[in-house]
RNA sequence: GCGGGUGUAGCUCAAUGGUAGAGCCACAGCCUUCCAAGCUGAAGACGAGGGUUCGAUUCCCUUCACCCGCUCCA
């Protein structure tokens, strides 16, 4: 499938527009049409159903190490900003990048490192990107820098440490990764990634704060809040699905990397002996969910990231991952990932911003040894009555795409066939094969023919419908291109109105894959729907 | 942010330094008893800003957006 296709039909059914269109549009933000609205809302309203309010926390879930409850909750966008600073996003996000004259490539400037090395008295900074064997590779930009074999590698003169470039204190003696003279290297320049505003109409710098890039920390901040007001124990959940905003560098790919986009996230709280298991659990819970709503072929897939991969705070996680149409053969996007962030989140709110410190984390301290980033101090422990046993809990993080999913579920869905016409020769047929569940429409109602008291009968059982479904009436032209019309958008079943009815009070249901028809007593439609809905 | 490409109707595509044309879709009506039939009618566009020109959709500059590659991806 082509993803122009895909684009072209969102744009002219009405699912996805691109924001501020008549302005010329805005790079990395999307506007959600009619049917998008609804089936986006479909996907966070199947989560919070299945992963909160339809949870029963008195029955042991499938392949769960035990039992536990879930609570949901909708936090603020913007926050206090010391919550930025302590979760490490403030520092993380603040990158500074350097950009290559010649390469015209661009790096994370703390991320380029390397050494000194002179050559016939000739000294340079020779850099690379290379994490591992960092002085193998050095060694390669060197000699193909002074043009020597790699025999007479000895004769190079290297000198102190390796060092990234950011502690340098000028760069015009640098040999950037992918260039062949030095100093090609531009001036640092900061790239904000978190969106900055003020508060107050007079707010000056030191009133300024951020729009939340993940939702998650809203979460930890209310964590005592939660288990003072709710009874909860542990192991719990707390979930919520909100808006986040991240100024990325290349917004990209349709609605994937979007600049304003919206989470579902849970923030699973357990003992830290038990978290391993949970991990395990909602590793699998959550990639079950997916395929269970319709992502179950070859294109999704569920990986372990490597060690190397893991995030500053994670010691386990894994990808839940789509091959989305508009990525290269063979490759995957993500749709959400499960982490285990440990103690991490809650001690940084308690402690301050820590820093990994060889299999630890310690509280990371500023030039005056005093904390870079003070906590609040609040003591978020957990103290279990059966046990008497105070912890602070670890954390299992299934954070998901709302945008991503919604994209994956509409890539998936989009189906070309053959389907015979009125001179049963075949003709194309575009469809949108959600799961019912999904569906923006879940029914449209035909009359067959405008007469014969039809569309009295239609608008009659359209108007039952729409008191518990999201229903659609046509009456325009050929009840073939009704059809048609409806399978666009992915409606799984038509109810049509024929002479027939009129005599025995039945209608036709045509479902859109099979295309098969069967008559029900229009009395028992709502019944029919809701079983085949569910 | 860099390099390359592309911007004409909802979509696909024309033409033009001087009134922008068609097909499909969608709309109204007629016809029609189950998978995009037919007829009639009406409607709809030069991404934005500036410059050159008597006159710019066309030439030039800037900008915005999209696509490809690089970069980035917490």
């Amino acid at each position: 499938m082509q993803m122009e296709q895909l684009v072209a039909l969102c744009k002219r059914r009405g699912f996805l527009f691109q924001s501020s269109e008549i302005y010329g549009g805005l790079n990395g933000f999307w506007d959600y049409g009619p049917l998008g609205v609804l089936l986006k809302k479909n996907v966070k309203d199947a989560w919070w159903h299945d992963m909160v309010t339809g949870h029963n926390e008195m029955t042991q879930q499938l392949d769960a190490p035990g039992l536990y409850e879930m609570a949901g909750l909708d936090c603020t966008i913007i926050m206090h900003p010391q919550i930025w600073k302590c979760s490490g996003h403030y520092d993380l996000f603040h990158d500074y990048m350097v950009d290559c004259r010649e390469s015209k490539k661009r790096y994370r400037y703390d991320h380029v490192k390397g050494r000194n090395v002179t050559y016939q008295g000739k000294t340079i900074f020779a850099t690379t990107m290379e994490t591992e064997n960092t002085q193998d590779a050095l060694e390669q930009a060197a000699l193909k820098f002074f043009g020597i074999r790699k025999k007479d590698a000895n004769s190079l003169v290297w000198d102190g440490q390796i060092l990234s470039i950011s502690q340098l204190a000028d760069l015009s003696n640098v040999l950037a990764p992918d260039a062949k003279t030095v100093g090609t290297l531009t001036e640092p320049r900061e790239f904000n990634l978190m969106f900055k505003t003020v508060i107050g109409a007079l707010g000056d710098e030191d009133d300024s704060a951020f729009l939340r890039p993940e939702t998650a920390q809203g979460i930890f901040v209310n964590f005592k809040n939660v288990c003072d007001s709710t009874r909860v124990k542990i192991p719990f959940g707390i979930a919520q699905i909100g808006k986040s905003f991240r100024n990325e560098i290349t917004p990209r790919n349709f609605t994937f990397r979007s600049r304003e986009f919206e989470q579902m996230e849970i923030e699973f709280f357990c003992h830290p002996s038990e978290s391993e298991k949970w991990y395990k659990y909602w590793r699998n819970r959550r990639f079950k969910w997916y395929t269970d709503l319709g992502l179950a072929g070859d294109r999704l897939r569920l990986r372990d990231h490597d060690e190397n991969e893991l995030s500053h705070y994670s010691c386990g996680t894994a990808d839940v991952e789509y091959q989305y149409p508009f990525l290269p053969q063979g490759e995957f996007g993500e749709l959400e990932g499960i982490a285990h962030r440990g103690n991490f989140d809650l001690r940084s709110h308690i402690e301050g911003k820590l820093v990994r410190d060889g299999n630890g984390l310690t509280l990371e301290l500023d030039a005056n040894g005093q904390p870079k980033h003070r906590g609040s101090g609040k003591d978020l422990s957990y103290y279990d009555e059966a046990t008497r046993e105070r912890f602070i809990p670890h954390v299992i993080e299934p954070s998901a795409g709302a945008d991503r999913a919604t994209l994956a579920f509409l890539c998936e869905a989009y189906h070309v066939d053959q389907v015979p016409n009125d001179k049963g020769e075949p003709n194309e047929r575009v469809s949108l094969k959600f799961h019912p569940r999904l569906a923006p429409i879940k029914a449209a109602v035909f009359p067959l023919v405008k007469k014969d008291g039809m569309p009295e009968i239609a608008i009659e059982i359209y108007g039952e419908l729409k008191k518990d479904f999201s229903v659609f009436y046509d009456d325009k032209g050929a009840v073939g291109r009704r059809y048609r019309r409806q399978d666009e958008i992915g409606t799984p079943y038509c109810i049509t109105v024929d002479g027939q009815t009129t005599q025995d009070g039945t209608v036709t249901i045509r479902d859109r894959d099979s295309l098969e028809q069967w008559r029900v007593k229009k009395e028992k439609i709502i019944d029919e729907l809701r079983e085949r809905l569910r």
